[in-house]
Parts: structure tokens; sequence; C-alpha cells
DNA sequence: GATGAATGAGAATTCATTCAT
DNA sequence: AATGAATGAATTCTCATTCAT
């Protein structure tokens, strides 16, 4: 309510990002999360009612953030080549996504969690903005539109490719967390694969 | 060493991937897996230095299979065609994967495990097999040679973003991991896809 | 001292024996009783210097009423019936006492709150009246010299009697302590009992 | 289970009778309990789910030898005097009950805990044994058919009285709950004034 | 080999109290 | 006077690990 609750609230959810990162779910303990914002331990539960809402509203506010870059994708079509446009949105989807991902596998993996997730209402909705996926399915219609994307493809599937594939790179074997750019290098090739197809002469659809 | 003992050592093993899929790693305490083998707590660590070793017991065990099954995969290579035998290879690692998915995303996740990983000696790989991106790599060769896919493109580059997709499928929001199937209906179109690519006749890479 | 926090002390107090009542000494917070109070929880420092002098207030200002309440029993020697004069007076301790009965147990309970208690001067007494058992062994002196009581009594042992098996039955296992009359019911085969005795004709005292 | 194990839980039992005894109810904290049984905390949860059931086990320990001591107290009719019969029951049900007072008051006063209380069976009851107010009302009965009892009177209700005031009599305010023998000395007078009445020649009821 | 009681270092959470506004 | 955010010590409970049997 008060400026300096606001701003509790706001260092606590930055410092569980942060803590999450370093150390990963397990070992993200109240009192690290405390001590990373610099209040006591009690304090967290003066602004949330437990550990996991902590949790939920800081994946929920880096949901937002990536929703928000993501809204102005569809209004880039004609614009600069298909290929640049996807890199680059994908590029961006990989460095907001990599700080909450922990957050975000935690908070699907733990059976439990997931369940109180769906008790909340809409759990990473920005309203009035498109999810991801939606985000990017307009983007390729309105490329579909000018002839630069074939028309004939569903524009969902191959949103729901492009982010699944981004989101399994990020967790690739052997990639580091906390490393700086981890697949980052991958996007390109990913991108113009997808635009490419790999279909030889030889080969036809059954 | 004996007969008993192995079969005991077994039992963890398949223990641990049952209460890791059933109630999520964090949950998945000694006590809920001796349960889960039938026997009594201390008998772990009689065949386990700790329970982080009984994991990455179990998750290779896990790869173990998967590997050996994705091993005959080139020389499938020229049969069917090959939006069938890559549909069928993905499928079969979407259920193989499964029930591991949770074991890996923990031993991926939390740094302290990562650190440990990398300090044991090959992790998931079967003397003499390929990995599975190696596996899917050799067989795209293969059909390459047939003329059935384009000679021009990376095969690892293909085989990562087939897999990268696939394991990103499988953690996409509102998969309850639980489910025996959760998204296998998006392989067909995700292989599609990647054959055929999407690119239009009004647009060209840079 | 001022009308405003006068009023503010008065809600303190009534929202004390509203919380014990309800919810239990042991769950009795001070964020729950400010809440019911309807002020800050700081606020209770401003009249109060700690949660035990709250309590220490509420039962003193519950023991008042009763007090006085019980005061005038000794002028209705010579009405009625006896019987009738202790059941109603009986029957009203009752009442007054329920909804600070778990305040006092709390408060007897706990050797360092007891310890403390001694520690005051004059817990619960009001100048100028008599305490409740007091009250009742004068009430029972003045019967006694109108002959419709017997003289050669101790009245302070019926009295303590009567308050005693009083206080007992308001704990009698089973009794619900938020219902309205939990054993007001056995009151009055109460006083029946000890004003008649039971002794048959074939028994003397030793 | 194992010899050892029912030692530590009998210990353990002892121990929070000894503590509750000693500081209070609110003041009985598992480390304090564990520490004067000479075990580590975490043992408590190998023999009870948690800290109220621990409470419980000691309460009915306690009942339990309470319901056993009276359940000879009806063959002793005829025997002796009515006044040392009793007289002589009730100090032995007061030194039992001394210890496990303040152990029933909270179970009885706390809201969350009754309600546990009644979602288990039975709470206090050893199976073929009469209650203590049945045992009691059992007594009066047979003392009734030799004529050393009234004969009119209600059985219950005299045993409820006794035992009311009793308990009552224990929690009379400036007792001590830890000292040696609190208001023992009240219960011949108690039993004297149950056994003849008090009612003079001038009154009568109504 | 197997058992399961015991351990004890934390973990999350509560709550009376303080203090800047 | 009143507020309510912040505190931090204390509490209950968990759980990987050890060890006597």
């Amino acid at each position: 309510m008060t400026k300096r609750g606001d701003e509790t609230r706001a260092r606590l959810i930055a410092a569980t990002k942060d803590v999450v990162r370093e150390v990963g779910y397990a070992h993200a303990t109240t009192k690290a999360i405390a001590g990373a914002a610099g209040v006591a331990e009690g304090t967290i539960y003066r602004h949330f009612p437990d550990k996991v809402a902590l949790f939920f509203s800081a994946a929920l506010s880096g949901s937002q953030a990536l929703i928000e870059e993501l809204a102005t994708l569809p209004e880039l079509a004609g614009s600069a080549t298909v290929d640049e446009n996807l890199e680059h949105a994908l590029a961006r989807l990989l460095v907001l996504r990599q700080d909450l991902l922990p957050l975000e596998l935690a908070l699907n993996s733990d059976p439990e969690i997931a369940r109180r997730r769906q008790a909340m209402d809409a759990p990473d909705i920005v309203p009035g903005l498109p999810s991801p996926p939606e985000a990017i399915s307009r983007y390729l219609d309105a490329e579909a539109s000018l002839g630069r994307v074939r028309a004939d493809v569903d524009s969902r599937q191959v949103s729901l490719l492009l982010l699944s594939a981004l989101f399994g790179l990020m967790l690739a074997p052997g990639t580091d967390p906390s490393s700086p750019h981890p697949a980052s290098a991958q996007i390109g090739p990913l991108v113009h694969l997808v635009l490419d197809g790999i279909r030889g002469s030889g080969s036809s659809r059954a």
C-alpha cells in the first residue's frame, strides 16, 4: 500500500528471481531470498501469504515483461526479412525467459504447485495483450497475407514449433542456466530450417 | 552383487522413477522411495552412496532404454516415408522420456547437482551406441544420400531442432506430466513442418 | 485519557474477550484482536504495555461485572427461598463467567503469567465490594441467622463448594465454551443437593 | 515396535506431562519435551504424527491410570464409612489428575484441538471399565441399597457434584499447579457437606 | 544384506513488539 | 493518537543420513 511497502515487495520479487537463478529452485529458501532482498525473513509474509505465492508473483512479473515485448511483433510484418524478424523476436524471448526458466520449470514440474496454479485464475495473461504463441501466430498470418510466408500452413503450429524448440534449447543438457548466452547461437539456424524445410526431391508426404 | 542385492537395487531405481513422476522431485523423499520399493529406508544407502547418486542411476537407466531404442533408426532409411519414420521415432522418444522428465529437469536445473554431474565421467552414454541427436542425425544423412532429404542442410541442426521441439512440447504449460499422452498429437504436424518449411514465394533469405 | 483514547481502550478489551472466546487463548493473537477492535496492531501498545497486560485488563473488567452483580446477594436473605436465591445467583455467575473462562484458565495455568499476576497488587478486587466467595458466604450467614440454613456449618466451606462445583461444571468434558448455555441445567440439582445432603439413616460420620 | 522404540515413546509421554506441569501448556515446546526425554526433537515425529497427537497420548495415558484406580471403588460399599471411602477416592483422584490438569485444560479450551478430539473415537475410555463419574455413581447406588445413603437422590447428580467441585478446587485462584498438595485439605469438608446438607429447620424447598 | 529408530541441521511460518511516518 | 511495515526470535515439522541390532 505505502511507497515503502511497494518497494519492499518489488525487491522481494527481484530477489526471488536472482536467488532461484543462482542456486536453483530447491535451494531458494526464504532465508536466502530475504537476505538477497535485504529484509528480514518475516517480511516476506507481510507481502505474500506463503512462499509459493511469492514464486507465482515472480514468475508472473517475468511473464508480463515478456508478453509486452512480443506484443509489437505483428506490426513488423513486411519489414526487414521474415528470418530477421523471427530471429530477433526469439532472441529477445530467450533473454527474457532466461531468468525465469528455473521458476517455470519448478512451477510446472511439481504436481502440488501445478494444481494450485490452476486454482488461480488466468496464470500468466496480461489483459488485452496476446500470449506469446498468439503474437507469433498473428505475425505469421500477416506475413502470409503479404506472400512472404506460405498461406497453407497453420500459423499456430509454426508458432508452437518455434517456441517449443526455443524452450527445449534452453534446457539442452550441458547448458548452464546462469551463463549469459547459452544457446542463442542456435536460433538463426533454427529459424532458417523452419522457413525452408528439409524435404528432398525424392520424397513426398504419405 | 548377489541376486537379492541386484533385485533390490533394480526395485529402488524403478521406485525412484515412479515416485518422482507421481509426487514430483521436491517430494520424492527417501522415505517415499523406500516405501514404494518395499524396503527400509536404510537399505538405500547399501546400494547408493547418497540420494543424488540414486537419482543419477535412475536417470541413466531411463536414458539407456531410450538410446537403445533409437539406435536402430538409421537402418530404417529408405523404408516407408521419412515422415513416418521420424514421427514414429519421436513418438517412442516421447513415451520413454515421459517418465524421466521431472528427473532430468531437476538434475539440470539444480546447479549443485549439475556441477556434480559434470564431475562424473560421461553421464548418459551407452558404450558403442550413438546418442539420440547423433542417431537422428545419422538417419537423416542416410536419407539424404537416398535423395529423400535435401543434402545441403546440416543434419545435426535438424536433429537438434526436432529434439528440442519435442522436449519443449513435453513442458508446454497446462501439460500434466502424469497423464498418458500429453502432446503426442503435435508430433505429426511438427515433423511435416520441418520437412516442408513455410517460406512463401515472396520471401528470400537475407 | 481523551474520549477517543478511552473508547479505543474499551474496544480492545471487548475484542480481547471476543477473540479469546472464539478461537481460544492460543490463537488470540495481537493481530486478531486489533482486527476485531478495528484498530491497527501497533495501537494496542499505546494502551497496554504488552499483550499480557491487555489480557489482565480484560479478565479484570469481566470480574468487576461479576463482583458487582453478586454484591447484592446478601440483601436477599429471607426473601423467596434459599434454593431460588442461590440458583439465581449461580446462574448469573455462570453467564458472566462464561466468556472470560478461557482467559482465566490461561491466566491461571501458565506459570509465568500466574507469577506475574501475583506481582500485581490485588488482582481482581473491586474496592469496597466483597469477592464472590465472600458474598455468598455473607448471604449464607444471613440466612443462618434467620434459621433457613443450619447455623453449625462453615459458610465459607459451603460457598467454596458451590463455586468450585460451578467452575468444574463449566469445564466438564464435551462442553463447548462457545455454545450459549452449557451446563446451566445442572445448577438446580446442585443447589438442592447441597441444601439437603445425601446421608441415609444407616450411616453416621466417623 | 522394538523394545527401544517403546521405551522412547514412554519417555516422551512422561516428559510431556512433566514439561507441561512445569512450564505450562503454552511453553511446552517440542524442543523442551525432547530435551526432557533425552532424545532429539525429530524423534518425536517418529512416534507421533504431530505435537497434538503427543499431547492426546499423554492425556490418555493419565486418564487410564485414573480410571483403573477408581474402578474398584464400588466394591468398597459397606466397608469403613461413606465419608472415608469418598474422601479417599477423591484424594487419589486429586493426586492422579494433578499432573494432567494443564493438559486437560488446554485440550478442552482450545477450540481447534477440541474439534480434533471429537474426530477421534472415544477419547478417554478404558474398555470394560466405568468412567470416573460412573464408578462413583455405582458406589453410591451400592451404599444406597445398604441404607448408608439416601435412596431417593440421583447418584449421577451427586457424582457430578463431587467431581465438578474437585475439578473446580484444583483450579481455585492462587493455587499453584506445581505445588505438591494444593487443595487436598478441602476434600474432607466437601464430602461431609455433601453428605449432610445445610438446610435449616426454617427452610423448605419450593 | 536389511532394518528402522534416532539424529540434527535446516525449512517455512508465526507473532509480539518496535518505530518511522 | 494511530498506523502498519518491518523485525527476528521462536516454533513446528521434514528429511537425508547414521548406526546398533
